[in-house]
DNA sequence: GTGCGTGCAAAGTATTTGCATGATG
DNA sequence: CATCATGCAAATACTTTGCACGCAC
């Protein structure tokens, strides 16, 4: 808990410091947000958050996760389903996802970030940041349906 | 030469042995993907395309483009601009993606691959392929614009 | 000649934007 | 009470699809 009160705390804190308005909209995007797992995207939240605050419009959430991630609360990310992805910003990983149930795993590998280095320095290239996806079966999804399902 | 007649002749064998029809259209898409680097959209083949055959639509380079994806001649990727990218199916390989003007440099490295499966292991997940790119600016970029330009 | 491929335009996603109205500071 | 935020619908960008016509086999 103390840690969502901690973003939400940054949050209105970030509002507030950049001049920006804070409105119930807003707060209820942020706690839909916070209730999630990580890695919604906006259609998705729009239609939680809608059962409890019918007054949210589709488009303000789109805002609203834009706005969030301009303050550096969350980050966009995107793992090719056509759909653009939040997740809380926190210290740099990478992610494990499962093809079978949609299962998002994160990971961070200092030994991949440091061979990193290496090649950049390889190709004189200045790194800025990076992405690393691993699609595959998770362990559920490889026990259940070894013979496959559906 | 001998590398894009190869493919030139598999894609022709692919269609032929999948029952696909050979057709001046299929033909032309093909070539003008050749001529490219790789890393190509369907929309910017298609803006190529068109100059030299007018009788290509915007319809059938898409649709050809996933056919040869399906032929396992080219591969999709996207690198976050919104658009599926194409490029030739090879061994695989990782990307440099230069923020500044867009290069794309493609790289292996063999020890991220390796403590890739170390990662995988930890987690008991089955990895089926990765995809891993660096943004950043290269060489000529930095040169060219160390205070900025634009 | 049959059926797949093509081209057009329309439909479909995901997301953004213009503008009048409404709420915040 | 001046602005900024919101909601709606329209616009945009990329891609797919329905359908009649044409070409490969």
């Amino acid at each position: 808990m103390l840690k969502i009160d901690n973003i939400k705390y940054r949050f209105l804190d970030a509002l507030r410091r950049e001049g920006f308005r804070v409105t119930s909209q807003r707060i209820s995007v942020m706690n839909a947000f916070m209730e999630e797992k990580g890695h919604v995207n906006a259609e998705d939240l729009y239609r939680k958050l809608r059962k409890k605050h019918p007054r949210v419009s589709h488009t303000t959430v789109y805002r609203t996760l834009k706005l969030m991630n301009k303050c550096d609360l969350i980050k966009e990310v995107e793992f090719g389903d056509g759909t653009m992805r939040y997740e809380l910003e926190q210290e740099h990983h990478d992610h494990l996802v499962c093809t079978g149930c949609g299962k998002i795993i994160e990971f961070l590998s200092p030994r991949i970030e440091l061979d990193q280095d290496r090649i950049t320095g390889e190709f004189d290239f200045l790194p800025h940041h990076h992405r690393l996806e691993i699609f595959g079966l998770c362990k559920d999804c490889r026990e259940a349906g070894s013979g496959d399902s559906s």
